[in-house]
DNA sequence: GCGTTAGGTACCAATCGGTAACTAACGAAT
DNA sequence: ATTCGTTAGTTACCGATTGGTACCTAACGC
């Protein structure tokens, strides 16, 4: 646990920035989301259970705004717009993968975890 | 993107449990400090830059009640009490190393894209 | 009594997130 | 010509969560 000039535990860095970015339970699953190509704002809010329009609105800006996300509208009655990862968005996919396919392969050890804990004596 | 039983995309599934456990600023950097082995509370306050007692916590709190984490504390006076990661935590190093060194390789590039973003005419 | 470590609590501000209602722009139906 | 439905987005209002500071306890050695 090297720390180096640029660590994630050092308050003011770029790379804690960078944490502070993307670990966010709606980046992760909307960055997933876009993995495979663009993506429009309707299929984003019907894919990603449980978020709404207006988070998923707020989570696309932050991401676009770090460089992590483009948006492009086109001209087209009714309005279609299109989310796709950058190059920078790329470079987020394989840790991003990792992270979805663990929460697939140990979801259920979680919840069972709680289960057992809530049995214990107390 | 395959939609399966288990999917992140799912609101009410284990695998979007997972997400929401881990995928958060200070969890993120919390596992990261105890990948290397058993670190002390105090010690991780020192660690992780910026984050109080209070926050750090109830982080591990947290982790320990999703088991990622275990917490020993040792009859001594003053109090020790080592916090590690459990399996089910170790089986999250390597994305959570993943990450972080993502972070520590593309943060500078974040920062670069809003300086240049907060050129833009308009 | 004082310092140590771990933690709990109280109070407060800021952020997050949900619902609902609104706009814009256009095609299609009436 | 008017009305309706569509997609994307904004705004307002509200409750819930997050996080900070400050202060309190417990247990022990000096």
């Amino acid at each position: 646990m090297s720390i180096t000039a640029g660590s994630v535990f050092l308050a003011d860095c770029p790379a804690r920035l960078a944490i502070e970015v993307i670990a966010d339970k709606w980046s992760v699953v909307t960055l997933f989301a876009l993995s495979d190509g663009p993506v429009r704002h309707g299929d984003l809010v019907t894919l990603i259970g449980g978020i709404s329009r207006k988070v998923l609105t707020h989570t696309l800006r932050r991401l676009q705004a770090n460089g992590l996300v483009t948006r492009q509208a086109f001209a087209e009655a009714p309005p279609r717009v299109e989310y796709s990862l950058t190059e920078l968005g790329l470079s987020l996919q394989e840790p991003i993968v990792m992270l979805t396919q663990w929460a697939r392969s140990n979801g259920e050890a979680i919840v069972e975890f709680r289960e057992t804990e809530s049995d214990l004596p107390g």
